[in-house]
RNA sequence: GGAUGGGUUCCCGAGUGGCCAAAGGGAGCGGACUGUAAAUCCGCCGCGUCACCGCUUCGUAGGUUCGAAUCCUACCCCAUCCA
């Protein structure tokens, strides 16, 4: 990815490439050429089908972030016009369409996570959020077909991995699903049209959709703001092979209500010693070579560039103030300390409960079933107030602990502050 | 349409009538070690108040048998080859 890396003009895309953003450009040197002649107005769609972005969403927003940074305009689309039709890339399978209200509230919180990362008030290149139901809402599908489908070809259509591979594995496709390329372009071309955007960003799996907009914007004659570009972001793996972004409890969530920003801070801290300098580069707003300079740490000494990248990392997310709370919480439930104030807290309803009974507890889940849970109490992985507890059957009375609060230890990962009774 | 081989627990993959909840490997989890990392070693790895008991599982539905993942029947799906 970075072996022959071009000298780019533009000082966007050389930050881009130095921080391991760029993965395929649909056309290098005119993009190059454009950046470094002004503010480009560049964006991407976000389809709302969950409750909230995450950690492998996160690639774009930072590109987002570095180019604005530059003076370059970010629009954001959010689509709930074509998140009520699924995007069929890199899915095997057809997504269970969303309704209208589900759409409509993943909308309104994923917003949010926006403010977070986007400067949405400097004139010039504040960064806008626009939803594609407004043009594709009242979308006549004549006017379309005439207008947009012409410029499309079947052939091509199925040649683009996104569809080839479905039809490949003879898994259908349904027609509502094949129309999603053609929407997306449309998207181009009228953020092209009505915003000035020459510039698309996605993940390497929107490639098939994006160079889709870029011809589309060509044929519908659109020059008026120059050519089209389109540029895709690696999927970003572990040094040991696996999807970013995933953890045993599932996706790491932007919303602090759906990943507390404790446990953001852990998943920072968690990953491996090879995969620090690009998480960096990426991830947090510190300077190419301050990184390098940090990545020069060995051994031990690691730890401690971890801990700089989870602070970082966190205090994007959720301000720098949860991310000291996370990182001072780390640092007290996992050094050893006894000050959990700003651990995770549960607070199950009742006055006393069996120690398994607690541990599977949902609000808590430390184990998946009881089998397992009374295997790994007896095999010595849960403490309590930081005493080993080998006893499944142990009643843990709330009156016997201060403030009825137990501090609990799972396992390598889970710290839990336990309040009983409520 | 025909032939042959196959569908096994998260994945790969053994198992061809009882000793099979099902070998082995991987992943995962827990413990030790450590740096909340890696490597290594040990343990666990369907569910259940749970050691030697019960329940559910080996493509689906039936059948034979005291007893089946293993045998029979039909059906579905996959791979390769032929037309």
């Amino acid at each position: 990815m970075t072996d022959h890396a071009p000298t780019y003009a533009s000082a966007a895309l050389r930050e881009l490439s130095a921080r391991g953003f760029l993965e395929q450009l649909s056309d290098g040197p005119a993009i190059d050429a454009a950046m470094a002649g002004g503010p480009t107005t560049f964006y991407i769609g976000y389809d709302p089908t969950a409750a909230s972005l995450h950690v492998g969403n996160l690639v774009c927003i930072m590109a987002m972030r570095r180019l604005q940074r530059l003076g370059h305009r970010p629009i954001v689309v959010m689509g709930s016009g074509t998140a009520r039709i699924g995007d069929p890339s890199g899915k095997s399978e057809m997504r269970k369409m969303l309704d209208a209200a589900a759409i409509d509230a993943n909308v309104a919180r994923i917003r949010q996570v926006f403010a977070r990362f986007l400067d949405f008030d400097t004139p010039g290149t504040a960064a806008v959020v626009l939803d594609n139901y407004a043009w594709l809402g009242g979308l006549g599908y004549l006017e379309f077909l005439r207008e947009v489908g012409v410029h499309f070809t079947v052939n091509r259509m199925i040649a683009t991995k996104t569809y080839r591979d479905r039809l490949e594995a003879e898994e259908p496709l349904s027609f509502i699903e094949f129309n999603y390329q053609l929407l997306q372009a449309y998207d181009y071309w009228r953020l092209h049209r009505e915003h000035g955007c020459t510039l698309q960003l996605g993940g390497s799996d929107q490639w098939g959709n994006m160079i889709a907009g870029v011809e589309l914007v060509r044929r519908m004659g659109g020059a008026d703001h120059g050519p089209a570009h389109c540029v895709t972001f690696p999927l970003l793996t572990t040094a040991d092979g696996r999807k970013m972004g995933k953890t045993e409890k599932g996706a790491v969530w932007l919303d602090a209500a759906m990943c507390s920003p404790f446990d953001y801070y852990q998943f920072w801290i968690g990953c491996h010693d090879g995969d620090v300098r690009k998480l960096m580069a990426i991830y947090t707003d510190l300077p190419v070579d301050e990184i390098n300079a940090l990545c020069a740490a060995e051994g031990a000494a690691l730890r401690d560039v971890k801990s700089r990248l989870a602070f970082e990392a966190t205090a994007l997310c959720h301000g720098a103030e949860a991310a000291a709370a996370a990182r001072d919480a780390a640092v007290q439930a996992f050094g050893g300390g006894d000050d959990w104030s700003a651990v995770p807290q549960v607070t199950l309803p009742v006055a006393s409960i069996r120690l398994i009974d607690l541990v599977v507890d949902p609000a808590v889940a430390a184990f998946p079933s009881k089998r397992q849970a009374r295997e790994r109490i007896e095999g010595g992985a849960v403490k309590l107030d930081g005493e080993p507890c080998r006893e499944p059957d142990r009643e843990l009375v709330a009156a016997s602990f201060p403030d009825r609060t137990l501090r609990l230890q799972a396992g390598k990962k889970l710290r839990l502050r336990v309040v009983l009774g409520g």
